[in-house]
Parts: structure tokens; C-alpha cells; sequence
DNA sequence: GTCTATATACAGATAGAC
DNA sequence: GTCTATCTGTATATAGAC
């Protein structure tokens, strides 16, 4: 991985800070204190702070469908492909976080139309992707939910769960979540 | 029902604010607009924004408590009654709102101790109901999921459907997370 | 219970020097 | 690309009059 410049570090930091407390919650004086920068050196790299929750969303998707890329390439069988995909949500479990994309649906009326369409289509790749694998492995399902209802339903399904999963100090909801979406295939 | 004093209209709106657009975003200020009183007497009512965080969270769990308990009281099959419970969401989901506990979860580190304790008590709440109907009901189960993690999976996939239809913008989720549940029953 | 007035802190954002 | 300095708006919260 190249150093990382300001702009990066202010991303992580960005990113780090929406998937603990939200989008709302989140200063440029806070952001440049730990980067050690100053807050008008914040919009210098994001304008307005609509510009940094936009570059959020889309690096957020950019990195999550090279993970859901790599699990498509794999040799896998549709149980260990789905494991892989709900393992995604279990990394993020365990550190008490919930989804970037998640979060700012939460907060989607702080969001501008730009935004908005981007959290959109992150969603909607979340879900393709799913409907991708399933169809694929029609005959191996144990369901009469269609494949796009069924992957619907198991990507709200584990967006919820991690977010109930905070309040309950556990992955109560989320092993929940895993044991029946595996009941289905 | 009776006549509503300032406290009750302020509640009212609070709640309508944060399953909107959160409890970060809600003021003393437009809150007290909107019941057309001036921000200071809002402290009166509720000395810190923490006091009225608990006492919307108290207020919501006591009001889908007492629907909770009009449905157990049917004489419905389980069929039904896992509608009836549906159909709380569908509410919520046709005013384009969330869960006002969805929405406090997702804010879960804006809030003090005693509001993380009655967040999780209503959560706790509605998997309780669920469980207690699966369990009187479970000849009928299609499944081999057992009921708590039904419970959960089922309650967490609402919760998370109604924060993504928000995005969508119709109610795709939702109507997937019914497939899904009515497919197991 | 509600008001005016105010204290204090912090937010997003910009101008201009270096 | 970062800084100092500052503008303007808004937040929570309190004191004290009515």
C-alpha cells in the first residue's frame, strides 16, 4: 500500500468516525484534529461537507464490491459464497460498527440528491450481486421466495442486524440472520 | 382522547423528527417552533436533551406494546397475527419513516446508559412477542430455525428493510422481508 | 409554564498569507 | 496544501422576571 496522503488519511478518519456515531455527528474540527491538520485545511480537499459524504459512499462501494468481486472468482460452492458474503457483516460486527452505507441511510435527509444515488446504488449492487448468485444456483435453493425478493430480504436483513446488534452488546442478530438465511440453500 | 398539553405536542413532534431525520438532528429550537413556544420553556419539560431521548424511547416502546397486545388478544392464527405484526412496519414504511428505536439504534453513542436500556428492552420486547407466537405455534413452522433466532432474524430484517426502502424509495425491502417470513409459516 | 436575555460552545464555511 | 483569523449561524443550557 503507497503512503497515505492527508486526503486518505482524512477518508479513513471520515469513515471511521460515520460507522461509529453518523454522518450528523461528524466535525471537520474533529477530522483535522486527528489527522493534526486544521479544519480549513478539511475544505481544501472537501469543499462542502456534502463533497466528503459523497466521496465516503462511493470509496465505501468501491471497496466492498472488490470484496464481493473476489468472492465471485473463488471455486467456492453457493453455501461457502454466501458464508463469504455474510462474513463481510461479521467483520464489521466485531468491531462494534455497522455499515458505512447503513448508517447513512439512517441519516439520508442530511444527504444531497447526489448522495442519495449513490447510497442507491450501492444497495442495488449489494442486492445484484446476490441475485447473480442465486440464480446461478437456482435447483440448490430450499425456498419458493424469488431470487430477487430472497436477496432483498438478506441484504435488509444484515443491514439490521448489525445495527440492533450494537444495542445489544452481541451478534445475536446477526447469527440469527446466518442461520436462516443458510436454512434456505 | 384528551386535549394535549405542550408536553404531549412536544413529544409529538420530537417523534416525528427523529423517525425523519434522527435524534442528532432534533433541536430545542424547532422543536419549539413547531408547538409555538420558545426554547427555554422546552427545558422546562425536559431539562436535557437526554431526559427527552428516554422519555420518547419509553413512550414508543408503551405505545407498540399495547398494539402488540391487541393482536395477541385475537383470535387469529398465526398466520394472521404474523401480519398484524407486518403490518406495524407497513405503517411506519407508508409515511416514509423508521422505527423510532431503528433510528435511536443506529444513534445508539448520542445516547446516555439509561436510554441504551430501554432501547434494548424494546428490542427485547418485540422478539418476545414473536417468540411466544412461534412457540404456541410451532407445529406450523416450516422450518428448522428455531424460534428465538426466527425472532431476531424476523425483527432485525424489518427494522433494516424499513431504514433501505427509505433509499429505494418504494418498499421493495419490506415486501421481501414478508415473502421471506410468510414463507416459513 | 412560559417568557426574555444570555452564556458558552461548536458547527460549516471563507479570505488571504505563506 | 496548510495556516491564521474570522464570519455567521446554531446548538444546549441557565437565570430570573412574570
Amino acid at each position: 500500500m503507497a503512503i497515505k496522503d492527508n486526503r486518505d488519511r482524512l477518508e479513513d478518519a471520515a469513515q471511521d468516525s460515520v460507522q461509529l456515531s453518523g454522518f450528523n455527528s461528524l466535525s471537520f474540527r474533529k477530522l483535522a484534529d486527528e489527522v493534526g491538520i486544521k479544519s480549513s485545511s478539511v475544505h481544501y480537499h472537501f469543499p462542502e461537507k456534502s463533497d466528503l459524504a459523497h466521496a465516503l459512499i462511493v470509496r465505501y462501494s468501491a471497496a466492498v464490491s472488490e470484496t464481493l468481486n473476489d468472492i465471485a472468482n473463488q471455486r467456492w460452492g453457493l453455501r461457502r459464497k454466501l458464508q463469504a458474503y455474510i462474513a463481510i457483516f461479521e467483520q464489521t460486527a466485531k468491531s462494534e460498527r455497522v455499515c458505512l452505507c447503513g448508517m447513512m441511510a439512517a441519516e439520508i435527509e442530511a444527504l444531497n440528491d447526489d448522495s442519495r444515488k449513490q447510497l442507491d446504488l450501492f444497495f442495488k449492487m449489494m442486492e445484484q450481486w446476490l441475485v447473480d448468485l442465486l440464480v446461478a444456483n437456482g435447483d440448490a435453493l430450499n425456498t419458493d421466495v424469488t431470487p430477487a425478493a430472497l436477496s432483498s430480504a438478506i441484504l435488509s436483513g444484515l443491514e439490521g442486524a448489525l445495527l440492533l446488534d450494537r444495542v445489544s452488546g452481541n451478534q445475536s442478530h446477526l447469527n440469527a440472520q446466518k442461520d436462516l438465511i443458510l436454512s434456505l440453500v
